[in-house]
DNA sequence: GCCAACGTTGGC
DNA sequence: GCCAACGTTGGC
């Protein structure tokens, strides 16, 4: 039952089509309105998911090659990321705006880092990613969210009057950079600091080999099944 | 393909 | 807003 809520059956009831993307520009009345979103749902989800699922590599690949790995691919395991926005500042986007946001969905686009990017492209529809406010003055994970469509280009790059997001070596024909959509599926009861997080991270603690402490700069990043766990019994 | 200079991230 | 860490760029 559960599953049918925030399993890959959610999909069928609101799929993120082209359409929508595009009314997503415009109000939407709240057709995707949170009836029971509770953290105990989203641990059943992920008590379902295989506990020996491993941790998502980090993929060195061309994106043809991770497409063409894809059309091959079997169902995948649900695989767990971790992803970052400014909780601050000009650029903020935070865990509300998310909330507020048409279908609880946007567009996770801007990426312009080689690695994170892979990252990004090795998401498939149904995992789950930690959301975490970075650059503010509690930086740490307010959320979790679903990933709803599968990596596709960012248009952002090809925009020359958008000075962050316009990158001039890319081309439609050689497209630079991807995005992902995701949906908010839960707004944390509590924000976990980083600091808290920071405290498991010691050798051999919970959390130890959490990219987030050393690979601090990466935006978009796999989280091993067991951290993600780990983190959901938190709150 | 090395590596110094540079720019950005992000905790503090 | 400081600054350490580290990814990217570009000269050679």
């Amino acid at each position: 039952m559960l599953g049918t809520i925030f399993g890959t059956g959610l999909l069928f009831l609101v799929p993120v089509t082209p359409t929508l993307m595009k009314l997503r520009k415009r109000s939407l009345p709240g057709t995707c309105a949170a009836s029971s979103r509770r953290a105990g749902a989203v641990r059943a989800q992920v008590e379902r998911s295989s506990p020996e699922a491993e941790a998502v590599q980090l993929p060195d690949r061309s994106a043809e090659k991770i497409q063409k790995h894809r059309l091959g691919a079997k169902k995948h395991a649900v695989a767990y990321y971790l992803v970052k926005s400014e909780g601050s500042g000009p650029r903020k986007f935070t865990v509300d705006d998310l909330a507020a946001s048409p279908l609880r969905c946007t567009s996770w686009d801007g990426v312009r880092n080689f690695q994170a990017r892979n990252v990004l492209l090795s998401m498939q529809l149904g995992d789950f990613a930690l959301f975490y406010h970075s650059n503010c003055k509690q930086a740490g994970i307010v959320g979790i969210v679903e990933i709803v469509r599968e990596a596709y280009v960012d248009q952002t790059q090809f925009d020359s009057t958008d000075s962050e997001a316009y990158d001039p070596r890319a081309t439609p024909d050689k497209p630079r950079w991807y995005a992902v959509d995701v949906k908010l599926q839960l707004k944390l009861p509590r924000p976990i600091p980083f600091e808290e997080l920071k405290q498991y991270a010691t050798p051999g603690g919970p959390l130890d080999g959490m990219l987030l402490f050393s690979q601090a700069r990466l935006s978009v990043q796999p989280v091993r099944p067991e951290h993600f766990r780990f983190i959901l019994g938190l709150f």
